[in-house]
DNA sequence: CATACTTTTGACCACCTGGTTAAACCAAAT
DNA sequence: ATTTGGTTTAACCAGGTGGTCAAAAGTATG
């Protein structure tokens, strides 16, 4: 217990996900971690035998952290509309403050593939379950027939291509990172509204 | 002009998109480069200065291809659902036969933001023009007020995310490259369908 | 054949990066 | 004060990287 009430070990996981988050794998240097936690770089190694293993570290806690609120939205009992909103609202909030973490996520994924696997055993996730809810959720609350695989992945398209099209938006448009943070902002509302109006428009939804 | 008809330079930029495509420019190894396209290192810096220019040619390459078919596309005289149909056809169809390129793209990006600026000023884009002809049309043939801005990145992030998170669902659904294949395949009707009822789900949209 | 020019190559280098190691430091217990 | 254990550091190393260079090979021109 030191400087600013962390341990070292808590400062050097701290500086690690900073720079794991901005970087990826390939691009964070173990210096610039141990510069950011105040330390020799060897203490890195002290605390966390490789990058290897400090990555995996960062990158289990930001997975995880995405991947618990999710299956808490989608098991609760809500009323499916209300799983919908819930969910979109949490995560177009949640990115807005982290909108770094898609791309180190997804880019974590493609550097290095079967990261997950082990992931998800320990976590004992389902997604053929959460899907499965999902198709008979709508259909019985609903009476539409959707496909609950699109549908889902067309909600996290909604929600998180933006982020990671960040650079993209800001070169093409022009924007400042206010006017981009305005925007994140607008699409709490805007795709909630889409979804739904998507969900509306299939055959046979209730009137009212 | 040698093997496969070629010229030396044209085997080594093929070379190079196959290498940056998949690897990304940190990734990317310009002895992998001169082997893929079965050349000495030292030649690959004698046609292109270094690593930067190179990667800078493969980049505008990719994007102009791109930006040019939805300009193409959006500024030809059709009516606007025929736009959004033809829009999200060619591009289903063009990403899922170039599935690296979004994650080339934004990747690039990320590491090299201001690769842009440039070419945005010499391919002479205007994308508030392009959002503006949307949401004029928009309100004119279906007699509704979107978001013009929101609702071209939602297209985008329907047809475009499933590509980036391709390493995500291989291992989240361990569904297998075929598997994965048949998902694309499905997203073709899959997303039209979704967006143009969401578009049906807004206020007064004209029945039939 | 001789000359001049371009293309191609192998050897090499300076630099950076993750990782190791032995020594120094330090706090608590004897 | 001395010992003991964990903690922190500086110096160092092996391997890989983009890039250079001078010589060789090839090709056209006189």
């Amino acid at each position: 217990m030191d400087k600013n009430n962390q341990t070292t070990e808590e400062r050097i996981l701290a500086a690690s996900k900073k720079v794991f988050h901005t970087r990826g794998f390939d691009g964070a240097r173990m210096q610039e971690i141990a510069n950011e936690a105040g330390v020799n770089k060897s203490l890195v190694h002290y605390y966390f035998r490789n990058k290897e293993s400090l990555f995996k570290s960062v990158f289990e806690d930001a997975f995880g952290q995405l991947l618990t609120k999710m299956n808490e939205v989608f098991f609760s009992d809500l009323p499916i509309i209300a799983k919908i909103e819930t969910f979109l609202h949490f995560y177009l909030d949640f990115l807005a403050m982290n909108s770094y973490l898609p791309w180190f996520i997804l880019n974590g994924l493609h550097e290095r593939p079967g990261q997950l696997k082990e992931l998800m055993d320990r976590m004992q996730m389902s997604p053929q379950r959460l899907i499965n809810r999902i198709h008979d959720q709508v259909k019985e609350e609903l009476n539409i027939e959707i496909d609950p695989l699109h549908f889902f992945i067309n909600m996290l398209s909604l929600s998180i291509f933006p982020f990671l099209a960040r650079p993209l938006i800001l070169s093409v448009l022009g924007y400042s990172p206010e006017m981009l943070g305005q925007f994140y902002e607008e699409r709490k509302t805007k795709v909630p509204e889409f979804i739904l109006n998507a969900l509306k428009g299939y055959e046979n939804y209730p009137s009212k």
